[in-house]
DNA sequence: TGTGTAAACGCAAACGGTTGCAACTACCTT
DNA sequence: AAGGTAGTTGCAACCGTTTGCGTTTACACA
């Protein structure tokens, strides 16, 4: 996978040993594509070395995205990850009724994020918050509701 | 305190029960001004009736944020509850370097609101939504960081 | 005022997530 | 290629929160 020697290449630089578990996770994160749950990509890498353990995942999602190198979501109250977005950041409008999660352009919180800095001097951070809500399609009732 | 005289006719009108338990949560909430930790609110819950138990402390609390008799903010990824607000709702600005928390009239944020509802059909819930970030102070380094 | 019943309680077990620690290993140095 | 060391792992214990369950109790109704 190409798509991630970048990460790697951060990992390395930064001076994070290159780990089996590590390379398994960030391929699986990769692989998924969209939002994954931790428990996903336990139970892949489970599969894949089974003495994989549940804090070595919560760790290396962790140090993922502490170097930027995977986004972190809250989705129905559980955090989930996906791959940073080479098109470039953007945020989360997830919806409650049905739990879909919907890609903003930053842009929309531009004018926010000024007048907070303007009026308050309170820098907000808004890289990568979730905007829950209801969407288009749970407004219409179209949609069925998500069962947790 | 006729303060929480309105809290108590909601339950009431609502088919919920006034158990000695509810309505001391309620009176510490109310009496503690400003956001409450549930430690704290079990603290000095267990001070007053030593059988109070957490479970009840946490099945209470939901149960008020339900009635929307008590706003449920993140603080440091911790959950507070304070009693709705007589002056109106309002958002929270909450510095994740002292931890301190600011409140933001919602206006703020209408214009946000109306562009995903005009653009996207996206209803969202920004009632009671924290904005994490850096306060004016901890910006400018004159403030002390928290300690967790 | 007494009684029946569903709601709410206290307790304990379970949950998702984090942390401390001893054993292991990726990687630097020689 | 071999050794030393700090970073990482797996395990188990722990944390804050939630849930299941048997017992208790607030409240409607007689």
């Amino acid at each position: 996978m190409v798509q991630h020697q970048q990460a790697i290449d951060v990992l390395r630089e930064k001076g994070h040993r290159l780990t089996p578990q590590r390379l398994l996770v960030l391929s699986i994160v990769a692989d998924g594509g969209g939002h994954m749950g931790v428990d996903e990509v336990f139970r892949r890498a489970k599969e894949a070395y089974p003495y994989m353990d549940i804090a070595t995942v919560y760790r290396t999602l962790h140090l993922f995205k502490d170097l930027g190198v995977v986004t972190e979501v809250a989705i129905g109250d559980r955090l989930h990850y996906e791959l940073i977005d080479p098109s470039g950041p953007h945020h989360h409008m997830v919806c409650r009724v049905c739990n879909g999660a919907y890609n903003l352009s930053p842009t929309y919180l531009d004018e926010f994020r000024d007048t907070l800095l303007e009026e308050f001097d309170f820098e907000p951070d808004l890289e990568h918050f979730a905007i829950t809500g209801t969407c288009s399609g749970c407004r219409s009732g179209r949609n069925t509701p998500h069962q947790d």
